[in-house]
DNA sequence: ATGCAGGAGAAAT
DNA sequence: ATTTCTCCTGCA
């Protein structure tokens, strides 16, 4: 258990809780808003983090009763963050409607993990930050979308700026964004933009489409397969029962479901199944359980 | 050092 | 309908 720093920065002064229901341990707010469903923030010490979102610079911190607070140098009101943070959604209840009952490897993830949950992002900065993902570590992914904001977005506050829109990264040749650490991703970035440059609503559709046919809109895409996409979905479209499988979630189901030879498309049919309406919620879980066995074997 | 890290797409079975 | 290869790059 983390301990909260003596006179951290969250005592300080213009702190507004973003929820009075809110609360948090210091490792659960980490595997939100640093755990791979965002790239948008950076710690700034061992409670707070500082990035942007929804057109604001924030600082987000948490105070000695887990209550998350937040302020913005750039004006924004932290009313903003309550739909960021998705909190008209009870994610309580829909744990608590997950399958943890009659499954011990979910429910240990669970107990381990109170209060997490999926965040409610802008789905054209998802889908830009899931382009950049693909065999490249968080702290890699992080370092393209801050250069990508410093050189093409608006600037916001001190070294924070946002992330640029599609139609601006429509105007950049191909060989500049190769040049800020995208690599082969530079292609299927430049050929996004441009498709986008025709459907420039795309993104936010996905919203408002059943989510097979928002699905297959965004695997159309160039770059866009069904893991990118379910990412976008679930992270960004509020489609709570998309079930994305990377390397982590599909090692948990082979070993710890004994799943040894499934392929990969049968590895999401079982989430899907297995876990049911929101397999994205328990895949969060699963992630979050993974990603802490490994940090305590490097420990 | 060589593999590999939260993949996708096309080619080759 | 699967499996293999290529695409960039930095970190272990």
């Amino acid at each position: 258990m983390e301990q909260l720093p003596v006179g951290n920065a969250v005592n300080g002064t213009g702190w507004t809780p973003v929820d009075l229901d809110f609360r948090l341990s210091p490792a659960v707010l980490a595997e939100i808003l640093d755990g791979g469903q965002t790239f948008a923030w950076d710690a700034t010490g061992t409670t707070t983090y500082g990035g942007a979102a929804r057109g604001h610079a924030w600082e987000i911190g948490l105070s000695a009763d887990g209550t998350v607070l937040a302020r913005s140098p750039t004006g924004g009101d932290p009313i903003l963050l309550t739909d960021y943070f998705a909190l008209d959604t009870d994610f309580a209840a829909l744990t608590d409607a997950l399958p943890w009952r009659s499954d011990p490897v979910l429910a240990k993830a669970v107990r381990q993990w109170p209060g997490l949950r999926i965040l409610r992002q802008d789905p054209a900065e998802a889908l830009l930050g899931f382009l950049c993902s693909s065999t490249k570590q968080i702290v890699q992914i992080k370092e393209i979308l801050r250069l990508f904001a410093r050189h093409f977005g608006k600037h916001l506050h001190g070294a924070t700026h946002a992330l640029p829109s599609w139609e601006t990264l429509a105007a950049v040749p191909e060989d500049e964004l190769r040049r800020h650490k995208t690599g082969y991703r530079a292609r299927y970035i430049a050929a996004v933009a441009r498709r986008l440059a025709d459907w420039p609503d795309l993104p936010l559709r996905i919203r408002s489409l059943p989510y097979p046919e928002a699905r297959a809109m965004l695997t159309d895409l160039p770059g866009v397969g069904g893991k990118i996409a379910d990412c976008v979905l679930l992270f960004a479209g509020g489609h709570l029962g998309a079930f994305p499988v990377d390397t982590w979630i599909a090692n948990v189901l082979r070993t710890e479901y004994h799943l040894a030879d499934w392929p990969l498309p049968q590895l999401r049919r079982f989430g899907e199944v297995h876990f049911g309406p929101h397999a994205g919620l328990a895949q969060q879980y699963l992630f979050a359980a993974a990603r802490r066995r490994r940090a305590l074997r490097v420990l």
